[in-house]
DNA sequence: TGGGTGACGTAATAACATTACATAATAGGC
DNA sequence: GCCTATTATGTAATGTTATTACGTCACCCA
């Protein structure tokens, strides 16, 4: 019973080992249900991506898969990404045109905000079901059919505020 | 009184000459408020941005104030969008990597959900102030400090469901 | 009146993403 | 097992979005 139940930054000295196991599990767990296949490169994909909880490139993607003078073309990575993206494992950051890791549990329906952090460059996802049905009140008087909605907050998290910066 | 308060797409066949001149008012009342200069330039990118209720990328932007085989070059059409993003006059749609004309009066601190239709193409802005007191509140209890949030709702307006596409 | 500041130009390049087509791996029916 | 349809990945080229570095010009005003 060490811990609260709301969302929170993960502390900078966390073990990552943990969040990356999880991850892994869910994602192949989701791809299964899905009937996706869940291939060694993809899995290599992600793992990079999970590697931390900062949002990352395709291009940097591409150069942290790199090994011995080998690199994946752009077009595979992105085509990897579409079908992590399509599975909910992985989500886009769009003020960014990058990519992070899902690092929860939530079903095909998303409906989270993500957190970006200014000073550690972290991200996370937090469930704001009050918040969407406030949103979808207004698209309801606004006579507008939502398919899909994105929330992303710039800020700084608690684990930064008053500290030097760094994941 | 043939009209309601709520926020709603432009009518395919609205007025539009009244969306510019009014959007371009404000926007130099609000340029002098800052002590942002209103430059001929500065205003003929932002008469091109609201040229219509469609985002438009820089690059279209380019193409669209091409005049006699002289075009801006990108860094000049980026600055100028830079400005009148500062001045709150245009926003960019992050979902889209394309910027469009603020159309309502909301002031310095935009708290707004920006829909998107899909098959027209528009945006509009809605004021969502329970949606934000929600977010605040999420942020809070993740103990993360908001310095912008933004909110994009893909889908389809009011005005295109039910009738062939095009604004 | 000169010098500091801000606006804009020029050139190059970086960063992000897609199209079209080829080849390889795999699953399922037979 | 073997064929074949399908899905996964590779290769090459190109398209799109955005920035860096540096130069010139015009304007304000001390």
């Amino acid at each position: 019973m060490n811990d609260r139940k709301a969302p929170s930054f993960p502390a900078h000295n966390h073990d990552h080992g943990a969040c990356v196991s999880g991850a892994l599990g869910r994602a192949k767990r989701r791809c299964l249900e899905k009937g996706i296949k869940w291939t060694a490169l993809r899995e290599q994909v992600f793992q990079h991506v999970t590697a931390s909880h900062k949002p990352i490139s395709a291009y940097d993607l591409i150069e942290s898969l790199a090994k011995d003078g080998k690199r994946l073309a752009p077009v595979s990575v992105y085509r990897i990404l579409d079908v992590l993206q399509a599975a909910g494992i992985v989500h886009r950051l769009e003020s960014r045109n990058a990519f992070f890791a899902c690092m929860t549990a939530h079903d095909g329906n998303r409906q989270t905000v993500t957190f970006v952090c200014g000073d550690c460059g972290c991200v996370t996802e937090a469930e704001a079901p009050e918040a969407f049905r406030a949103l979808g009140e207004v698209a309801k008087v606004a006579r507008f059919h939502p398919l899909g909605t994105i929330v992303e907050i710039d800020g700084t998290c608690g684990e930064c505020t008053g500290r030097p910066a760094s994941c």
